[in-house]
DNA sequence: TTGCGCTATGTTATACTATAACGTATATCC
DNA sequence: GGATATACGTTATAGTATAACATAGCGCAA
């Protein structure tokens, strides 16, 4: 399943479980409430603890254009294309788009370049019930 | 100057002018502080709407993955390149990239998009200092 | 086996970002 | 003058994220 997983933590299967059980990215806070409603006391920390170990084995990710995080899996490369009507959130390919941007910054000598591409609107299936 | 402004109002200058004057993105709060030195009570709701009515009129942005504000000037188009050593952002073109982009998406159907491109790294200058 | 270092977690408090809700002043138009 | 509209002041609170310190468990070497 995981890729660049490595044993995780309990608390991260289970931040992660959550994740992939949504349909659509989750807040910190709203993760938060639902690790309260399986386990009781949790605290912020334990939460933000586990995204970010989350992330750095990447496994998630946060939607900065939402404040919220998503399973990369739903995710996957570089473009996040997320539907304001219904929420949910998808990766597509976008493979010269990437490169070209990348070739332009380290001839201008940017260096270490890691880009962030979010696409809000509506999608396919929200668009036509509006028709 | 400007375009897109029409009659700011002097809350609105006053914040516009402060993000002109910096070298790089500020935060919400030390806009805030800024309008505390110059006029003395300032609460936040004065900051944020001012920086709403300043990205209504196309005259600033939010960068996302800072949680802070850019005069357009700075960052003109669709991609924003932010280096992480001295915090200065800058806009570049990226024609074909973005056409590219929507077509995909209007293709498949998704509608009213609108992307936000952030791309983060290090400047040719700071590349070059640690060279 | 004891003690050390390491990692994850618990716990408390607080910082930082943003908006709701309501009141007041001013301008404009009729 | 009264109705409406806009911006702003003010108070309070919601929502997002991290600092700092305490505790527990594990692996391992002396």
């Amino acid at each position: 399943m995981g890729q660049g997983a490595d044993h995780l933590t309990s608390n991260q299967a289970q931040v992660l479980d959550h994740l992939r059980a949504a349909n659509a990215p989750m807040t910190a806070y709203q993760l938060l409430g639902r690790m309260q409603n399986d386990r009781g006391a949790v605290a912020p920390p334990t939460v933000y603890r586990a995204l970010k170990a989350l992330e750095e084995a990447g496994l998630i990710r946060r939607i900065e254009t939402l404040r919220a995080w998503a399973p990369v899996a739903t995710v996957r490369p570089g473009v996040v294309v997320i539907c304001d009507d219904c929420g949910t959130v998808r990766g597509v390919e976008a493979p010269g788009l990437l490169e070209s941007l990348h070739e332009r910054l380290v001839a201008e000598g940017f260096a270490d370049a890691r880009q962030t591409i979010e696409v809000h609107g509506r999608c396919g299936d929200c668009a036509e019930d509006r028709a």
